[in-house]
DNA sequence: ACGAAAATGTCCAATATTGCTCATTTGCAA
DNA sequence: TTGCAAATGAGCAATATTGGACATTTTCGT
């Protein structure tokens, strides 16, 4: 999403419009749900731009610990490290449904966001926006117990996508998965999921798992 | 730090030197010692460049406890979350020295970025050098304890600067400080620091703080 | 140099978190 | 549909962390 002052100057521009002229360097690869797009240690040569699908970015420990870092859908960058001069990937990434991805090499990368204004201004918007994220979940680590950062996640993951509605559905997720992202043990999400339902903050049967509002709650609480 | 592939592009560019003749929306300003720059929940309508002095970024939370996210040096920007959006600044921002800085409203900044090749390769280096550091500042929250975290901190403080030396002098920094940049408290802190100085780690003698690089095996051990 | 304020070193009890284990339940693939 | 693997719910002892308190020690401003 590009915030609202820069998209005022890149306008309604559309990278895959610019992007499919850049010609040599750039090539549409799909994945199917599950595989591997690129792991922890693999040369970094190029970036991924998604046009569909979710694509989940981890990272292992020396001691295999997993963190995940995201869950990125249409319209994110990732693999951006390479640009920084990162000769190796710092982490992993995957496919948590059939994606449609751009690839694009470092060098065509770089070479287009020197040329086209309007190309590096919505890349410089997914930067800024990248980063404030980053420092979001960076305070919330610093800040709060588990507890409350299993309820932003959850919240953060009900918004995805809509929006105004009192409850929203959460796209399937397991706890483990929450787990990493936040950097606690399964057990401790299994304990709180089930606190949170008990309390009515949260449903959920069969038809998947229904955030309520009122789990602001726990997050806005002292 | 410009990342060595970008650098490639954005050669020796001096940013001072572009940024000197935008004229309009830029201006040289000098804070003195411990000077707020702004605080949290200010009006956001300009970016930050650092000419001399280095800048501690905080965050407050509702129930008053302090983070620090940073600490910035020469050729750092901060304050950029206005670029993308952020009506009102999320973070606090003071001067640890005295510094020179130049302020840049965001209306000229979008502009310079749009307009100039070199300053917005730099400012996409600077941005995925912070992205980077972000994401290693949060992979660490997410894997390690905080005696790791606060080993890390103490070796990359180390490295401010200076490089290939065995053992560095860390410019003063509280253990308050410390604390706020790990998330936990400062009695941990003290206790983690004795623990290291008894180890041979690290000497504080009167001269300052000495940090030698065998604290890294407190960080890279299992 | 003096006094106040800021930092530091130590303790400690109350909590929070980890790291397992084990029993079920679900979800899929064959 | 059956059977296996993955996911979940619970419980628990060992640790880690918090959030104080209190006594010194340092640092600074004046």
């Amino acid at each position: 999403m590009a915030p609202a002052m820069l998209a005022q100057i890149s306008h309604d521009f559309d990278p895959n419009e610019f992007l499919a002229t850049i010609g040599e360097g750039r090539k549409v690869v799909a994945f199917p749900k599950k595989q591997s797009i690129f792991v922890q240690g693999d040369a970094a040569d190029a970036v991924f731009y998604i046009q569909a699908g979710k694509v989940k970015l981890t990272v292992v420990s020396k001691i295999g610990k997993e963190a995940t870092l995201g869950i990125l859908s249409e319209e994110q960058f990732f693999g951006e490290g390479s640009l920084a001069g990162q000769a190796l990937r710092m982490g992993s990434a995957t496919a948590m449904t059939d994606c449609e991805l751009l690839r694009i090499d470092k060098k065509a990368m770089m070479l287009a966001l020197h040329r086209e204004h309007r190309f590096s201004d919505l890349f410089v918007a997914y930067l800024l926006a990248r980063n404030i994220r980053y420092e979001e979940d960076l305070v919330d680590q610093l800040f709060n117990s588990s507890e409350k950062r299993l309820a932003r996640l959850l919240l953060l993951l009900a918004h995805f996508g809509k929006e105004g509605v009192p409850e929203t559905v959460i796209p399937k997720i397991s706890q483990e998965t929450l787990a990493e992202m936040i950097g606690t043990t399964r057990s401790r999400v299994s304990f709180f999921m089930n606190r949170f339902r008990e309390l009515g903050f949260l449903d959920y049967g069969e038809s998947g798992l229904k955030v309520h509002s009122s789990l602001l709650n726990i997050v806005l609480h002292d």
